[in-house]
DNA sequence: AAGTGGTCTAGACCACTTT
DNA sequence: AAGTGGTCTAGACCACTTC
């Protein structure tokens, strides 16, 4: 269970899978060694460790020290692992407090994935209205974007969010039926907060990261009259798809936004 | 010119401006003492270095060890500092060889800021056709966002961006003229290679960083005639502010993105 | 062989939070 | 006072590149 490290003041090495650095080395039956840096085993078996559940979203994990301790690893190295998952945003760390799991659950959390911001001046109340919820047996796209098999079922859900009164985004989502059973339109109507709260409370899935695809297209008849506009008006398509941990892919999102009093922010860097 | 830390292996130390991290120590004459860390003010000298030039872009700055010998710092100090620098594209690391400022002469500097994909299968053959270059005095909203006076020159630019050979971006530029003094038409077009690579090279502008705006909006008819697309196609709306070191905004640009074989990419976080 | 960045350790002290 | 993360140092060895 232990990365087992070879190094200078580590004496002798206590045997087992040991991590030897060295390119000649005896690798006994590995094909491609895959050597790693002892902070990336580290922050490997943290990660697992997470996605586990044995720490979860809003909890404290344990302190550097005492998982320096339970690895045999110096604090430093802990540092450097808990320093890589703080920037991937899985963990946040408080000085004085200790290292907690991140949640959707938090005033900053909210707008991690929602680039769609109000224009200068533009007040945000924002507003959202379930209009659909179903059971489906997923289209071939749809299982290929999710890493299902065609005809598996999934959960459908379409909706729209106002701010301010003025109905802004339509969209339509396609979830795993396995991991979210159970979803009704009930239970996402009742939900006080962000959707991917509910999935984390509710379904025990956390999504960690997500990518995007951004077009413009025009507005189709049945977008068009949700969100009250002229067919054909240009509004923004964002095709979305989220993974959780293990780049396990669990949410597909297609975003229609109005971006007449909104723009979506991308910073380059 | 040295930090001048005061801690515990450096004995007495060598007076100067000193940084103490003493809550109660008399800070003379100053209302907002703004402590910070030893790594950080050894990251503000660098990136000082960087956009005073003394390092130019490609080249080799100073290895960590001498780096340290030189601000009085251990390497560790000095590490840190670079490992900021690195994760904010200012400079890259090379292990063997060493830290070199970042450029945008590379293969993969080239789509640092260009977020436009083309679709699975589509080629990509990028080609670039200068329509207008030309001096003129800053709208306000140009001024404003550049950080200068309304009436204030600035140099404007339009081209058109093809795909293999499918015109797909129509993109408009307003630099600074002061800064882009003697920017003409004939050098942009004999120019080989990214235009922030001649920014950076015949300039001395190296951008940093950009943010951008996006929204759907519907062709105009000159747009519609430069991408060969009837009046009130879709299109994506791309306004860019580009930055220089010390987030000084040196570029506006506006570009239309003809997105039936491409798409923006974002990834979030 | 020498020089560079990359990893790892050990120990000190600081800043912040809670008890 | 005790515990947490944050900073800083010093020294060792490793991996990679060049001479």
């Amino acid at each position: 269970m232990n990365p087992v490290p070879s190094n200078p003041p580590n004496p002798a090495a206590t045997a087992g899978e040991a991590v030897s650095a060295t390119p000649g080395a005896p690798v006994v039956g590995a094909a491609a060694p895959t050597f790693s840096p002892l902070y990336q085993q580290i922050k490997a078996l943290i990660t697992q460790s997470l996605q586990s559940g044995e720490w979860k979203p809003g909890e404290l994990i344990p302190s550097e020290v005492e998982l320096a301790n339970r690895f045999k690893v110096s604090q430093g190295t802990v540092r450097k692992a808990i320093d890589e998952l703080a920037a991937e945003n899985l963990v946040m760390r408080r000085q004085g407090k200790g290292t907690f799991v991140s949640t959707h659950h938090e005033a900053r959390a909210h707008f991690r994935f929602l680039r769609l911001m109000p224009d200068e001046g533009v007040p945000h109340y924002p507003e959202s209205k379930i209009i659909e919820v179903r059971r489906m047996r997923a289209p071939a796209d749809v299982a290929r974007l999710l890493d299902l098999k065609s005809g598996d079922a999934v959960i459908f859900v379409k909706r729209v969010q106002s701010f301010s009164l003025v109905p802004t985004i339509v969209e339509e989502l396609w979830l795993p039926g396995s991991t979210f059973k159970g979803l009704t339109a009930e239970r996402l109507v009742e939900y006080k907060g962000p959707m991917y709260g509910l999935f984390e409370s509710e379904f025990g899935t956390h999504m960690i990261r997500a990518s995007e695809k951004l077009r413009a297209v025009c507005a189709d008849s049945a977008a068009a009259e949700l969100l009250k506009v002229a067919p054909g008006t240009p509004l923004l398509s964002a095709e979305r798809t989220s993974f959780t941990y293990g780049d396990k892919p669990v949410e597909l999102r297609r975003g229609l936004y109005l971006t007449s009093d909104h723009h979506y922010q991308s910073e380059l860097n």
